[in-house]
DNA sequence: ATCATATACATAGCCAAGCTATACATCCAC
DNA sequence: GTGGATGTATAGCTTGGCTATGTATATGAT
């Protein structure tokens, strides 16, 4: 099986590959496309409420770029900001049940583009990718608790961490 | 463990996850950021010389997009120009020495920025992840060569990586 | 209580990377 | 040699990213 490249040269080669893969997945998705807008509104489905600041540390982007990406989203409907009484210069932030079918939708489209480059694929091959999914995701969120170390026990809901 | 979850569902969250982990490579390669030209070069590096309209088709951007890339690639060095003397429209792209050098050192520094995050993996998830970047760039590359059909018998081919 | 500092977000202004539409140059068929 | 096809370049726009800075609110020391 696997010759055991190292650990190292295989994130070169993920990086790699993830970037081609991002430019088909974005050519066949056309028109629909942006995704800084699906990748914030996707961390905000997965947290309940956060203020502006919790948001950037999880997207990896600024604050500004946050500000930014959250401005368009609430123009476009897909989240909505609630003053947060116990702190003025604060709002949560949080997703509208339109945000999160538009969200299901682009994801839906956006599998179906990809899905005939991957139809033949082994079902080993996909249980492969599946599980590689899994791990990434899973150090990937890691990251994230890193980058944002002490959330304030938001609000009513879960933030199932 | 096959969750079987089907494929469709599968490639929503390898896309969702990639665009995440982008994020996680960018900010922890700082300063060091252009991935639009690493994989401009990479392309090249993979193809040897090309015109302009493959190297766009081949990095599934517009021509326009290819253009610029490869501009800022001349700027830097990275790549020459070399005019075709059978098609005074033209000139054959190739990466430069100092290309190939840049883009290994960039791979080497983003692996090891991200290797922190992934460095108590279990081994059998690391030949997990080895399998998955696997299948998927040679999903990509087929894609690639479905998105240029006909490419002149091009000279040396190296590895991608 | 007041004032100073710290915090949270917004604004300004820049740049890169993507796009479409269009112009220009060259080739090829006749 | 002219006319249409082809290959790149240019123009002009949008978005997403950044840093630096401004502004409002909170907080802590005195």
């Amino acid at each position: 099986m696997g010759m055991a490249s190292d650990l190292h040269d295989i994130l070169g080669d993920l990086v790699s590959v993830n970037h081609r893969l991002t430019r088909v997945a974005a050519r066949a998705a056309r028109g629909t496309e942006s995704p800084a807008l699906w990748r914030t509104l996707s961390v905000l489905l997965s947290t309940g409420p956060i203020r502006l600041g919790e948001l950037a540390d999880l997207s990896r982007v600024s604050q500004p770029t946050a500000t930014k990406l959250v401005g368009s989203l609430v123009a476009r409907g897909w989240i909505e900001r609630t003053s947060d009484a116990a702190d003025a210069r604060v709002s949560l932030i949080a997703s509208t049940p339109a945000g999160e079918a538009a969200l299901v939708a682009w994801r839906t489209e956006l599998a179906a583009a990809l899905l005939p480059y991957f139809a033949d694929l082994p079902a080993a091959d996909v249980e492969t990718l599946e599980r590689a999914v899994a791990i990434l995701r899973e150090r990937v969120e890691a990251t994230e608790r890193m980058a944002a170390p002490h959330r304030p026990a938001a609000a009513t809901t879960v933030t199932d961490r």
